[in-house]
DNA sequence: CCAAAAGTGTTAATGCTACACCCATGC
DNA sequence: GCATGGGTGTAGCATTAACACTTTTGG
């Protein structure tokens, strides 16, 4: 274990070992794929960024973990989905002596704002400001996710407010895939696979004029695989 | 020498909080998915099955550990294979005291047949015995993270050995997926994917005739994701 | 020659993307 | 009317499962 340096290390004295829980909060904000991320004040890593979180409690679990911290300490608390990522536990990650940190992947809805401390901020998934320790990877980690989960389950519940219109929908399925997703074929697919129905609603076409959009909303919010076994699935039943 | 937490445990009780990995070996047996289980000699769970492993050392990392207590445990050496399943956290999933958990997911080819103490027995992994904490669970996930990456990775490098014919190859997949997989079919797909190859060798046919089988190979023994994007594919360069 | 096992050709179904076209609205 | 954005129809493509058929061997 790394021998203490200066006063830092009187915070955390001798026996620095635990469990941290992360997480990789992610929201779609003005069309990207952001990431919530804290400024630290002090060393290690000072005035990097890095991943909410914190200790793991004796008598907690690890998704309730990262549950409490998020929402004692960004203030958030409107996740739509959590589920586990990795736990990083390289010896060498925290420079102060041995910490194995868990990190999650939690999603937040476009139409929340949750009200988060001065020294968090939104940044984009995919420009990333100077990070600490491992964080960098474990928002890659987040990304890769959900941009899988998306083709393959109803993950897009967690990232889109309860109604929405196709040409938002795919707004946000632009955004988290990074690449082109027309509103047209995407209604296919989510329609044919049952994620999505229509409400029955529609939305007035703005001053520019255009034909009022349908709202859908998705059929659960819950997860689900919709798509499992693209190939070598099996047999049908008998 | 104990996976879990053994008698030591017992005596101090109150000491006890750490972290443990796991491992869910697997390997396809007499054309069975097989999993490597130990059988616990002393309470808790006394005579129950748990997975291998044990606690991580001060100075290793994650995957190291399950490396090291495969090797010196139960003497399996030969992985082509091993990721990060989950962890567990549960405060009451050791009845002894805090104890987290980092299941991985080893993969063992058939060729192999590692030399196991005799405390340790490969069980079909779709009748399990009876077993001890949450370890049923992680060798469903880990079923599970296997069948899945059948379909779109080439992790069947790890179930087969270095060279074989294709009606082994589908037995292979046959019993990891759980359901039938036509040689021919199999074949083509994999082909296609740049998965396999000809070695250009063939084996003969036995005594009861038939043509004799060309031999394969994976191309490369290293994990690739094969066919990412089923559907929300990018559109094509430009 | 016949049985057995491997390998090829072919068809039909599926599910997607792209694109042309039609619809409803504001001005 | 006409610009604007939403929605539908349709053609083409890629990929695969199923199955008939051919090839190569042992006896």
């Amino acid at each position: 274990m790394n021998p203490a340096i200066g006063a830092a290390a009187a915070e955390r004295p001798a026996a620095m070992a635990g469990h941290e829980v992360l997480a990789v909060v992610l929201q779609i904000r003005d069309d990207r794929l952001s990431v919530l991320l804290w400024r630290r004040a002090r060393p290690p890593f000072e005035d990097r960024w890095v991943l909410p979180g914190g200790r793991l409690g004796d008598r907690e679990g690890l998704g309730e973990s990262v549950r409490r911290q998020l929402a004692q300490k960004v203030d958030v608390r409107d996740l739509t989905h959590l589920e586990q990522l990795e736990t990083r536990g390289e010896p060498d990650r925290h420079p102060y002596g041995r910490m194995l940190a868990t990190a999650y992947l939690g999603l937040v809805p476009a139409d929340i704002d949750p009200v988060i401390p001065c020294d968090t901020h939104w940044h984009p998934a995919s420009d990333l400001p100077p990070m600490g320790f491992d964080h960098a990877a474990m928002v890659h980690s987040g990304r890769r996710r959900l941009r899988a989960k998306l083709s393959y389950t109803n993950v897009g519940f967690a990232l889109a407010p309860p109604e929405f219109t196709m040409s938002q929908l795919s707004r946000y399925y632009r955004a988290a895939l990074g690449h082109d997703v027309a509103a047209t074929n995407l209604r296919r697919v989510l329609l044919r696979r049952g994620q999505i129905e229509e409400t029955g609603e529609s939305v007035p076409s703005g001053r520019s004029g255009g034909r009022p959009a349908a709202l859908f909303r998705f059929r659960t919010r819950r997860l689900e695989i919709t798509d499992a076994f693209a190939v070598l699935r099996p047999p049908p039943e008998g």
